[in-house]
DNA sequence: CTGAAAGCGCTTACAG
DNA sequence: CTGAAAGCGCTTACAG
């Protein structure tokens, strides 16, 4: 170890308590006294050790942020909200990474138990509701994003919703035979939009048939890849009658369809999900994701809480917007 | 705060250090005693909080990621290896990120004075030699990705090189005027692929003409934004002599670059560089660089180093490999 | 404005 | 196999 704050204090000739008040921005130091505690200090090159502070104070002035080991543009845009809002704040941010798995509940239980930081928001973690309330019991600081549980201040999106509106879309510009890329079966967005798909065409008077629904081979990501969405769009387009629209449940698989129908000289309308960066640059009609905002809102909801120990649960949720461009647009389709 | 150590302690009728030594995985407890523990501490939801153990320890078993806010697919890929090599580990992970200004240097030694990690890993921080002699003393354990000085444990790849690859692929099949989309002047990657590029040119008896050099006009994220690709490319497309050739330096550019000619209903061939995982799907031609295996060699060296303080500094530099799809092939896209 | 002292929740020789 | 005690590096009333 460097030096402690003992070193600083003795060199300086004074207790270790001013050393502490300096750091601590107190108002109550004289300045001669301060400026020469600093001067000591960057020599040193002296900072105090946060584990120490962290401990002294039983606060840590971090928030952890909890998501999946499979990172994905979603989650890139949340963050990046999280980032630019937490630049404003007296607080540090890191980062866990937890593996979707069957002790996933015990990881993120872990991870707070052990009771490093001042709030948690955690992204992406659906667990049931039994594991939720063991969670519950831990900490009180804890907002969820991209879920949603009565507990738990949350901010999410309506997946259902969205799948409802995307499907829609097809559904009013006259196509018949709908197909739907899925990813993994389990994945609880991949199930919502998988809903919001069927309830669209019932609510329009169809049938749904399951026979139309593709899911690809490949599940890492849980299917939310290129790959995934290529080899599903390869099946949509191997059906003896042919399916004359598809909605991909992301834009990434969108994008491998995109590729699938591009090799196979076969054009049909699709729309993604997501709304990401590139979709703009693909011509992709897509479901548009406030993801930025609500990294931004879900850090501001848990600061609320943090302040506010007894304020009422908060849920916010927000509907995807449809952008249509040109991958879903009837006369740039029809030859 | 929850349970401590010393409530434990006392249900189960034992001293703290019992306790301790059971959670430590100590062998010289008795299975009675330890299961008594571990089942009162498992009933109160109670776990060694990490900063009394970091502050008692000396020791955090945790390695620290610090990365700038441009937070990218690089860098995605970059994490995924580090994080399933941790996997292997008793080391737990987070991540930190900084911005990139002026402070940069001031921000990562913030990060290291405070001391919670055992070690670091630098993803993209790109500093001088005073600042990085500074960096050094801080801290032993410190491994650089995507960056090379003489004093640390590094792992990198020649973008220089594989810019020059790229070129002298262009070159080879025969183009004449052969145009350059770079980034944010005063990024390190940018400069080296520019310098890349330049050579090639040189090296093949061609003159290097500046104005065939396009950076677009928006800068977030230094430049390496589909955005920033398109605007460049319509650039290029403008050109009174129009230039039969481009590379771009990353395939993210190259995307808005796509764009760009699609929407112009002009193409010429191009090269991207970093080979992401969706560039497959565009049939863009790239220069490969292995992002995965750089973050999980990184932490293999870091961990080694930890072992082992005097061991010698290591660099690895990869060169990134050429990868040829369908853009900048000649039949595919002369008429 | 400053210092002495208790306390934060653990780990780890040391002694038994 | 177990316990008493020192120590990790800080913060923060309390007293002056």
């Amino acid at each position: 170890m460097s030096a402690t704050i003992y070193d600083i204090a003795r060199e300086a000739g004074g207790s270790i308590a001013t050393v502490s008040r300096v750091f601590n921005k107190a108002n109550n130091v004289s300045p001669k006294t301060r400026d020469k505690v600093l001067a000591i200090a960057h020599n040193a090159g002296y900072h105090p050790y946060a584990m120490a502070q962290g401990l002294a104070r039983k606060k840590s002035k971090l928030i952890t942020v909890i998501v999946p080991v499979i990172s994905n543009h979603f989650f890139m845009e949340v963050l990046a909200g999280i980032q630019d809002k937490i630049a404003d704040e007296d607080y540090d941010l890191n980062i866990y990474n937890v593996r979707i798995s069957d002790d996933l509940d015990q990881q993120v239980e872990y991870l707070i138990k052990r009771g490093v930081a001042d709030g948690y928001l955690l992204i992406s973690i659906h667990l049931n509701d039994q594991q939720w309330s063991r969670i519950k019991k831990l900490h009180n600081n804890i907002t969820l994003i991209d879920e949603y549980h009565t507990d738990f201040d949350s901010v999410s999106v309506d997946s259902v919703e969205g799948a409802y509106l995307a499907t829609s879309h097809l559904i009013n510009q006259g196509y018949d035979r709908i197909a739907m890329i899925t990813a993994l079966e389990n994945s609880k967005p991949a199930q919502d939009r998988i809903k919001g798909y069927s309830r669209a065409l019932q609510d329009a008077g169809r049938i749904v048939d399951n026979s139309l629904i593709f899911s690809g081979v490949h599940y890492s990501r849980d299917g939310f890849t290129e790959r995934n969405g290529y080899e599903a769009m390869s099946q949509v387009l191997d059906m003896e009658v042919r399916p004359d629209a598809c909605f991909a449940s992301s834009d990434i698989q969108a994008m491998g369809a995109l590729k699938a129908m591009n090799d196979k000289g076969i054009t049909i309308p699709i729309m993604g999900f997501d709304d990401l960066r590139f979709s703009e640059f693909l011509g992709l009609s897509s479901m548009k994701q406030p993801m930025y905002d609500m990294g931004w809102l879900a850090l501001e909801k848990l600061l609320e809480r943090m302040d506010e120990d007894s304020a009422d649960v908060s849920h916010t949720i927000f509907s995807p917007e449809l952008v249509v461009r040109s991958s879903s647009v009837t006369d740039k389709v029809t030859v």
